[in-house]
DNA sequence: TTGAGTGCAAAGCGTTTGCAAAGCA
DNA sequence: TGCTTTGCAAACGCTTTGCACTCAA
């Protein structure tokens, strides 16, 4: 179809820029990564693609998306449960983690973000160079079929 | 030495109040946790454990602070890395991960914990019962050997 | 005495690695 | 073409488990 045409050649597009060559796995995991929503494991996405590709590896998803991190194109979004999970939205912004659904949900807020700045300004810590400040939100889905609405 | 006779007359009582039976083990392993600084994972107790008390094993120590845990006690803490480490500070704080050094030190700040708290009584989130918000900061040691401060 | 706790070794899970084959530039 | 990426299977590190033994209450 041509919406998928479209949207591997974006994909393209990101590979090359970040320098990196284009394979038709690369490709397939970058998209199955947007597609699936709430930040899969390597697992899920392996799951995702696998019908279509039978021939790539869970190898080969880890390596992929090792390299996508290592070129800035995604990020590693670590869990309470040990696992690691993706994430292709590179905005700064935070998580909420379903204790229930292990679901991990977007939590942007510029207010939020500039009282933490603003904080951080004034209070700093001695000896410690501040990289990066994230908020940890859990949190329970009170009903799991419906979504989850930010306010 | 007469101290930590009473240091470890003070852990017996918390495990009793606990509703844990008081084995050597648990006493032992408790002491180690808070003897450690800097949130240690089950090895490094294990290891300062070992020289005295042999016959531990490593599973004993797994098993024992998840019991820890599991009566609140104690809590875990997730790293970037996937490993988990423990603590036995229960009072609410924040946890500043160093990059390079791999140390978690603890950061607690009133009025930080009032900032959270007003901003997420103001911006809830529909169809999510909030349980806990934890800030991890990402930071570097400038000078390794020296100690951190909180100002 | 008896159920709970321990030690051992083996298995589990998610993830990484070594290497030969395949494929992009 | 030459060097990077892939696929497979095997190894990895951390953690959990099954089971017989031991011990606190």
């Amino acid at each position: 179809m041509e919406g998928q045409r479209q949207t591997y050649q974006v994909i393209k597009n990101k590979l090359s820029a970040a320098g990196l060559k284009i394979t038709q796995q690369r490709i397939v995991i970058y998209n199955a990564l947007m597609q699936i929503p709430n930040h899969p494991s390597a697992e899920k996405i392996f799951e995702k693609v696998q019908p279509d590709n039978p021939s790539i590896s869970l190898a080969t998803v880890y390596k992929t998306l090792d390299t996508f991190v290592v070129a800035g194109l995604v990020s590693k979004v670590p869990t309470d449960g040990g696992n690691m999970r993706y994430d292709a939205n590179l905005d700064y912004h935070n998580h909420i983690y379903c204790t229930n659904t292990k679901e991990i949900i977007d939590y942007h807020n510029e207010e939020l973000n500039e009282l933490l700045e603003n904080f951080f300004k004034k209070k700093q810590v001695r000896n410690m160079q501040i990289k990066d400040i994230r908020l940890q939100i859990n949190a329970e889905k009170i009903d799991p079929d419906r979504d989850v609405e930010i306010i």
